[in-house]
DNA sequence: AATTTTTGTTCCGCAATGCGAAACTGCAGT
DNA sequence: ACTGCAGTTTCGCATTGCGGAACAAAAATT
């Protein structure tokens, strides 16, 4: 073996710390943080106290347990203040959630999942509870289906390879009837989501694009069940698409393929 | 020099690169990032190198300039997803925009700094731009009025030293002035703060207590200074002052003072 | 109260790992 | 072609992080 790659190895597995804590649905001791890491504790207590310091994490007084820190919340939420597709989308947002009252959301593609990184305009819904740095899987969004429209082949197999948890009845799992579907969405240029994730919502999203069509970010929007009918789907696909539409402007041609290139 | 922290300091270092990209308003080219943390070339190259490998900055394309990513806003969003205060804030907050609209926010201290980590209910007014990891001075906020309020006189003494900033005409400056401030915050239990940071707003603010009154975090209410009137203040106030409350019940006392003790 | 078990912190010698000066590459603009 | 400037790679040195093991403190069990 060789030297691979010219990054510290020490700093990553620090930072494997902070993935980890972001991940689990709560805070872990440390004894179960260098459990789940394999690391030994003599070192995880070295990463934890750098932690620390850096004000990354915190720990709970009474039971010691880690928990990342407001001050991580804001280091990560600088990307927010950087990101162009999220001032681009500010707006047509808006006025989306204006035109029709729903939840608005804005999604990127972030490791196989969609992430979303704003939200406007509130229903009481289950799903609007921490919107913002909430993911989910590709294949039981509207949003996912935007982004795998906008995929090869052999991407769209090789994640539909791992998204075998079914949300609900109408989840798709099969490879062939996401293929289907994303045909139909690129036909449509909007993707339709009803009830495969929540009971009880639909969901319609449209692509911030490059010429190509391939989605840098997707506006979506979630709406109650008791508000479907094919006529609204149709008023509201075009003010979804509408909204995408003013976005990509906003960020310009040159925006959205850097944007892409960045991956 | 003796050891004094057991921290990895390379890490340390590294990490630093983040609280920069966080910091600064827009993305920083290579030597500008070295240049400002004062850091060898070779070595702030190998930093970045790593922090592109955890996924936690990336780099425009043409420019190469460094960037945070969206998977470090998933990281760093974490917190609200671990954060009691956050649940516990939710609906109360949520009831309290539909009682009165307007910009409903819920603070936490943060490094001398009023930190926002959740925001419900629209105006089309521009702080509500980034709302989520957006930071203020606790001088020139209602929301950062409650967290004085809770502090020792040499604290105050201290933040306010460093508050020289005059945002608009009203802005306060002077300790002497914000210590009477403080006195009536205590003694109203809400915090006002008319055109104080932006013109054309005011802003009332009630904290998310324990039984001494010290504040683990803050709800607050932006509202447009047409709609300001002494008897809309009673009534406002008496709103916001409500949504902390059941905000704090639900909590419960343990889970305030455990969010105390953690500062 | 005495015990075992579990969990968190510190020590310490070894060598792996990160360090930074300097050399090198590639790209713009004379 | 030449000069700068921005970014990347090299390389020998010693600093720094490593982890087994011993230690301390707190729960859980007897």
């Amino acid at each position: 073996m060789k030297k691979v790659s010219t990054a510290m190895s020490s700093t990553l597995r620090c930072l494997k710390v902070l993935e980890l804590l972001a991940e689990e649905p709560f805070e872990l001791s440390f004894s179960e943080l260098a459990a789940r890491l394999d690391i030994p504790k003599a070192s995880a207590h070295r990463l934890c106290t750098t932690l620390l310091e850096a004000d990354l994490i915190k720990q709970e007084p009474v039971t010691r347990h880690y928990m990342l820190s407001s001050h991580a919340l804001w280091v990560g939420s600088g990307y927010l203040r950087h990101s162009p597709l999220y001032r681009a989308a500010f707006f047509p947002m808006q006025e989306l959630a204006r035109q029709i009252p729903g939840t608005v959301q804005l999604g990127v593609l972030d490791q196989g999942y969609v992430l979303f990184i704003h939200s406007v305009g509130y229903s009481g819904a289950p799903h609007a509870f921490a919107d913002v740095g909430l993911r989910r899987p590709l294949n039981a969004t509207a949003s996912g289906k935007i982004f795998l429209a906008g995929m090869s082949t052999q991407d769209v197999e090789s994640i539909m390879a791992k998204c075998t948890e079914k949300y609900t009845g109408s989840t798709i799992t099969s490879v062939t009837r996401m293929k289907q579907e994303l045909a139909e969405v690129k036909k449509a240029r909007y993707a339709r989501n009803v009830e495969e994730l929540l009971p009880g919502y639909w969901v319609l999203a449209a692509g911030i694009v490059d010429p190509e069509d391939r989605a840098a970010a997707v506006i979506s929007i979630t709406l109650p069940l008791s508000d479907f009918s094919p006529e609204r789907e149709a008023t509201v696909a075009d003010l979804v698409k509408e909204a995408a539409r003013k976005a990509s402007l906003q960020l310009g041609p040159s925006g959205i393929s850097r944007a892409l290139l960045q991956r």
